[in-house]
DNA sequence: TCCTAGTTACGTACACCGTACGTAGTGCGC
DNA sequence: GCGCACTACGTACGGTGTACGTAACTAGGA
């Protein structure tokens, strides 16, 4: 009557079986692992029904029993790296422990770099990411705060996190993926960056490439951001 | 010899037509516009080269002189909409310039809503975003601070003005695409998430959603974190 | 001036994608 | 024990990006 879907979209909201006809072959679980073992070598565009299904040993049609649309299939990968995350006893020192917390998702999505890309399409209330989310406010409760105000640092945090790894990557597997690396970044940032900034429309972007040295570190960059970002809630700043 | 590619992948860094044989029927600005207009109307999804092709009018493969792949496409859409930035001569106060500018950004991608799901795949380096960027570097000249800084400002900025219109954008657009939108905000957050909560492992969480109370202020979210960011870089504070 | 090399234009073809649909087999709840 | 809800999966359809081959065209060099 109301259209094609009447059941909650959502994959979280359906049980995982419902005790009729011959038990599942596969738990969510092993489906999420094959496919992020088969994005964390192949690559996202890698994940598609026919070959999660391949890796399951199933027929391609098969795992629409247990995922009704791929979209549900990205949700149980980013609820699968998100098991990733340690959770220990927070120690008191609410900045220290968001540190570690996005030093810990800056390396789960190093190790899967697919994550960045998927981060933004999905919903957010996965068993894991409420774990985590959990947590966070576990290791914020020293901080004086009404709870909307510690969802806000959670969320901006992560948003950070997210933005600037998805960068890393990006620039890391662009150089990494070309055979002219070294040529390339000269190619194009002498002749074309080079060559905009030359034309004398950019007199400021000249000067900041003129002031900077060296590789830039990084890492130093993302610790650098947090700081900033949980400095702008911090009641002793 | 170097594989199948040996021409520069960074659609900026090829000039836009050489010289030889018949003239182009397009120019990049056509194509942009053209592949704008459909993903405006229709989402991201509906950007195929063919139909790209045939709103221009002109064979599909046609447009691979001008578009060597389709990750190209994406940038010269990226680029399009940041034209859309009304640059203005800086007020002098830094604060206030760079709230007008990620105000207007949010403003432009709620326009496009499918920009921030591009955001995170491409380049950055188009003559639009340079442009944004020297534009920006202008409005922080009162601001004492090495360009390193300033770009590290610009950077942490940008990224949360993305995560946050991206989190806007998804939200609302899931709430629009269901025919139960309320019903399915009610069985979702009370089966489930309630569900989840009240089995007392989210005792945080539980607490979270017990003191929150009506629709959050988006608009207001954001300014909020916007101040946060800026305050993070305010000699002054 | 003509020739030729580099471009544009575009139709065809291939491999792959998500998934609607139909059919067959299976085992729990009544 | 019956029936129904569930699993399993093959087939098929309409879509995708793009490699490749061919024909038309035009600017630079002879």
């Amino acid at each position: 009557m109301a259209g094609k879907a009447s059941v909650p979209s959502v994959i979280w909201a359906r049980p995982e079986r419902t005790g009729r006809g011959p038990r599942p072959a596969f738990t969510r679980a092993d489906i999420a692992a094959a496919a992020v073992r088969i994005a964390d070598d192949g690559g996202l565009d890698a994940v598609s029904m026919r070959h999660v299904a391949a890796e399951l040993g199933c027929g391609t049609m098969s795992l629409y029993n247990y995922v009704p649309r791929k979209e549900d299939l990205y949700e149980l990968m980013i609820d699968a790296i998100g098991a990733e995350h340690e959770i220990r006893a927070p120690s008191g020192d609410w900045r220290a422990d968001m540190i570690r917390n996005a030093l810990e998702t800056r390396a789960i999505m190093h190790r899967h770099t697919w994550a960045p890309r998927l981060m933004s399409g999905v919903y957010g209330f996965s068993p894991n990411s409420l774990r985590y989310l959990e947590h966070c406010l576990d290791c914020l409760a020293p901080l004086d705060a009404p709870y909307s105000e510690k969802m806000e640092l959670v969320a901006l945090l992560n948003g950070v996190v997210t933005t600037y790894t998805a960068n890393e990557i990006a620039t890391s597997e662009r150089t990494r993926s070309m055979p002219w690396s070294e040529e390339e970044e000269n190619a194009v940032r002498i002749a074309y960056l080079g060559g905009q900034v030359a034309t004398g429309a950019y007199p400021r972007l000249a000067a900041a490439f003129m002031e900077s040295s060296g590789p830039i570190d990084l890492e130093g960059v993302f610790r650098r951001a947090l700081e900033r970002v949980l400095d702008a809630f911090d009641p002793a700043c």
